[in-house]
DNA sequence: TCCTACGATGGACAGGTTCTAAGTCAAGAA
DNA sequence: TTCTTGACTTAGAACCTGTCCATCGTAGGA
């Protein structure tokens, strides 16, 4: 979890109690969090911190590529802080749980160029639904 | 564009003048538009008409099956009009443009079993980001 | 033509996120 | 160590998207 905050200083990032409480709370378990509930447990370790101070350092941490957002239904944003490994997300239409999962292929190489109008592709994103096992 | 307007009303659906302009947007061009690109657009053949209208009818299209809600980013769900052949979303990530793409394959097969974790799983959604032609 | 249930209206409201202006503080310089 | 400064934080207002509600209007059948 140091790794985190290794990574962070070494990139000149000023680092700051509220910065540092952020990157453990998303450090810690991997779960996808919403920017309330990051600020949720986030407070329970600083209780003064605002909202505003946890969209912003979120948002850094997204540009920097330490978490991704994910954005499954149209409510809140969820950040998943799984960056480094490649996968995709398994979620469930009944409770909003949101699984990793590793397809096997690239969907990348299923796009023909002739379906690419021109487009330089970078990524594929796959959001697989279906209902858990709680759900069924 | 009348078909749709006729399997509405096969459907039983209660044609109202609100009802039809937004039928009519949305089976215009064949783009992505917003709910409140759809309000604009609808706006401009019937003034009166309410965001209240707009939301309530493109709902019950996405019910009928008629259109699809796409969210690519957190922002405005997007209205799709082409539910009727399946297809997925390439998106540029520096202008939001949105294109209907074809890919190979079935990325449902590519989710082994022990990848499920219990789910039953019915759909996968693939978007497809980069940089279209005037954003390179 | 008349009725009436279904649909439309607009304004209030709510959740999620971004912006702003003012105050605070981490970290390099002296 | 103390000073300095610009980057960071804060609270709250503002904004955007979407939903709800009470009331009014009208499509379409009798």
């Amino acid at each position: 979890m140091s790794d985190l905050l290794e990574r962070l200083r070494g990139r000149g990032w000023r680092m700051t109690s509220q910065r540092r409480v952020v990157a453990e709370v998303l450090d810690g378990d991997h779960v996808h969090l919403t920017a309330d509930e990051v600020h949720a447990r986030a407070a329970r370790r600083l209780p003064e911190i605002s909202r505003a101070t946890v969209y912003n350092t979120l948002g850094e941490l997204v540009t920097l590529g330490e978490v991704t957002e994910v954005s499954t239904d149209g409510r809140a944003k969820r950040y998943d802080p799984n960056a480094h490994r490649p996968h995709q997300h398994l979620v469930c239409s009944g409770c909003g749980t949101i699984r990793d999962v590793h397809p096997t292929g690239d969907p990348l190489a299923d796009l023909p160029a002739d379906e690419r109008f021109g487009f330089t592709v970078s990524e594929a994103q796959v959001t697989y639904r279906g209902l858990c096992p709680s759900c069924t």
